[in-house]
RNA sequence: GGCCCGGUAGUUCAGUUGGUUAGAACGCCAGCCUGUCACGCUGGAGGUCGACGGUUCGAGUCCGUUCCGGGUCGCCA
């Protein structure tokens, strides 16, 4: 370590340095003023110093978050007077000589390490400050362990990085891209990838057989609490000569290590192989895409078994019905919540039966069920004392969804998450394609490149609307951390595939013209998918915003607060790219 | 872009039906204190109540416009 400015971190002092003489440097953190004896807290990256002063003179014009070059004797603390909550705790810094650094300004704009419940615009404009505090501090260090694991786990695996470049061709589908303009090329623009899509696809035809690239994706939309505006990192993998199956692998074998490493203590991750479940029986069983599989309430489907009774609501529709085993026992309240609930979500009502008192139904639909239906219910159920069945009914577009937000609500309102569990599934099989609400046409559900379940023949031979696409997602705790697919690497099944979707050749070929002549010189089938990095960190580290596991991210209004951007530039700038804002 | 909530001291917030000099906590400054570790005690400074306009004898408070922030829906192949 070089000498000048310190000899030690403030992270390293222990007994076995007691007598010796340090420098340390760092940012004065709190002042303890006793009149004739004056402790204060030393902190850098590595951890927390306490100095200890006879002489107020040399503290003159140190505030805090002052940057010192302190000098003095390492002295044991008395047993009575350790501090456990420190690493150095059992010593402390005798100075004798003290330099400032750096200054900081009296009136700082929140507290270091306290910035918790400080307005977020503040902490972006201040971002310095808010990251020397230990949370984000451990924040930066578990994401830079994080991405070196990830790295680690891919090349162990046989995974080759290749780096694709962030000036690309704007994509016509998908999110708003970002859009660069071309200098040397008048009213011709750059686009900032989406994601390396199409140059992962590429290098599978260019003989890179295990692709992956901790990859900066682009994306012109709104945030929210676990999107960034603008830009994020996917852990993009791709395999040739690879079925769903050998990606889905890949995916559990790195994500398990990665949870099994880096939750939080006395936390269990779901082992590999993580479970994989069909979209449809998603969409029936939990109600969502993706479920949260710590909650263990299931969804039925009571359609057929109420097609026989005489209730107007359920009449024609299809009906779902969630048990929450004791339940019953719940307040009044809660059972004037929950209705509450399902009307905020667009429900009509929420009807529900509990069985009390050795065998009794109760609640405000049993009268509408004949005594046989509720025999029946009882046996379909397995209801014993205390049991709630909840229904939902609708049309059939949102029946599940809605019995998924119940059973998301119930789950919560419950207590039925443990918050110490990670529990990841597999979505497969989604359908290939979709009916759009608005212009009633057929179009892709996710990705226009992936295959299509039968390939060719399913195309030519089925409805549209029964095909299944090798199209997956993976998800934990409800959260999707990534889609994945095996593409489509079959010119004729790619013309065939979009000629559905409503595109003609020529419109492909404009498209994704590139894609499409290199489908033609010799592809491999190949699959992959592209895991979101900020969002298991942000799991991980149980950070309720993605912009707590970013160093430097965007406000929610997707500008940087702390350097100004997007900002105005010079008229020569604006010149050189042939650029004129309209009403400047 | 729609809807909802908010903007008061450096920070987080309170502020009654519109009524005297706008408060608290933390932070800051000064004084006292030799063992604290979120030190303690005493005192003090610090405010264009986001901006503009309106209603009123009187506006932090009511109305309008606007700017900014947060959430949510749209959007996110």
């Amino acid at each position: 370590m070089n000498e000048q400015y310190r000899t030690h971190t403030c992270g390293d002092l222990r007994g076995e340095h007691i007598g010796q003489r340090v420098t340390l440097s760092g940012w004065a953190d709190t002042f303890r003023n006793h009149g004739g004896v004056i402790f204060v807290d030393l902190r850098d990256h590595y951890g927390v110093t306490q100095l200890v002063l006879h002489d107020e003179s040399l503290l003159r014009g140190v505030t805090r978050e002052t940057v010192v070059r302190v000098t003095g004797a390492v002295n044991a603390r008395s047993e009575e007077t350790y501090n456990a909550k420190l690493a150095t705790g059992q010593v402390e810094l005798q100075v004798d000589t003290l330099q400032a650094l750096g200054a900081a300004p009296q009136n700082l704009p929140f507290e270091v390490g306290a910035s918790n419940n400080v307005r977020e615009d503040v902490r972006l404009r201040y971002r310095y400050l808010d990251l020397r505090g230990a949370r984000m501090q451990k924040n930066l260090q578990v994401r830079a362990q994080l991405l070196a694991a990830l790295r680690e786990n891919m090349e162990s695996l046989g995974f080759l990085e290749v780096q694709t470049p962030i000036l690309t061709a704007s994509s016509p589908e998908g999110a708003r891209d970002f859009l660069v303009p071309s200098r040397k090329h008048k009213g011709r623009f750059y686009a900032l990838p989406q994601a390396p899509q199409q140059f992962k696809q590429l290098l599978m035809l260019s003989g890179v057989d295990k692709y992956f690239q901790i990859a900066p994706c682009f994306r012109d939309e709104d945030a929210r609490n676990d999107r960034s505006p603008g830009e994020f990192y996917q852990l993009d993998y791709e395999m040739a000569f690879a079925t769903q199956e050998d990606v889905l692998q890949v995916g559990e074998t790195v994500l398990s290590n990665i949870f099994n490493r880096f939750a939080p203590a006395g936390s269990t991750v779901s082992p590999a192989p993580f479970r994989r479940i069909p979209y449809k029986e998603a969409m029936l069983r939990y109600g969502s895409d993706k479920p949260d599989l710590r909650n263990p309430l299931l969804i039925e489907d009571l359609t057929a078994f109420f097609g026989d009774v005489e209730f107007k609501p359920f009449k024609g529709r299809p009906v779902r019905g969630i048990k929450a085993p004791g339940c019953a026992r719940q307040s009044k309240s809660f059972f004037e919540q929950m209705p509450k609930f399902a009307e905020s979500i667009g429900m009509k009502g929420l009807g529900y039966i509990s069985m009390r008192d050795g065998g009794k139904l109760k609640g405000p639909i049993v009268k509408f069920l004949p005594e046989e239906k509720q025999a029946a219910l009882l046996r379909l159920f397995l209801m014993q004392d205390d049991d709630t069945v909840f229904f939902i009914s609708d049309r059939p577009a949102l029946c599940n969804k809605l019995a998924g937000q119940i059973r998301g609500e119930l789950g919560q309102r419950l207590g039925l998450i443990d918050k110490n569990r990670f529990e990841f599934c597999f979505i497969t099989d989604f359908p290939m394609y979709e009916i759009d609400e608005q212009t009633k046409q057929v179009g892709f559900t996710h990705n226009p490149f992936s295959m299509p379940q039968g390939g060719m023949d399913a195309l030519r031979d089925k409805d549209p609307l029964e095909i299944l696409a090798w199209q997956f997602d993976i998800v934990v705790n409800g959260i999707e951390l990534s889609s994945g697919a095996v593409r489509n690497h079959i010119p004729e099944v790619m013309v065939k595939a979009f000629e559905i979707a409503g595109y003609t050749e020529a419109e492909l070929k404009k498209r994704f013209g590139a894609l499409y002549t290199a489908f033609g010189h010799g592809a491999p089938p190949h699959a992959g998918m592209a895991p979101g990095v900020d969002r298991m960190l942000m799991i991980l580290l149980g950070e309720d915003s993605i912009r707590d596991v970013t160093a430097f991210p965007m406000n929610g209004n997707a500008q940087d607060l702390l350097l100004g951007a997007p900002g105005e530039v010079s008229e020569q700038q604006l010149r050189e790219v042939h650029i004129k804002v309209r009403g400047a």
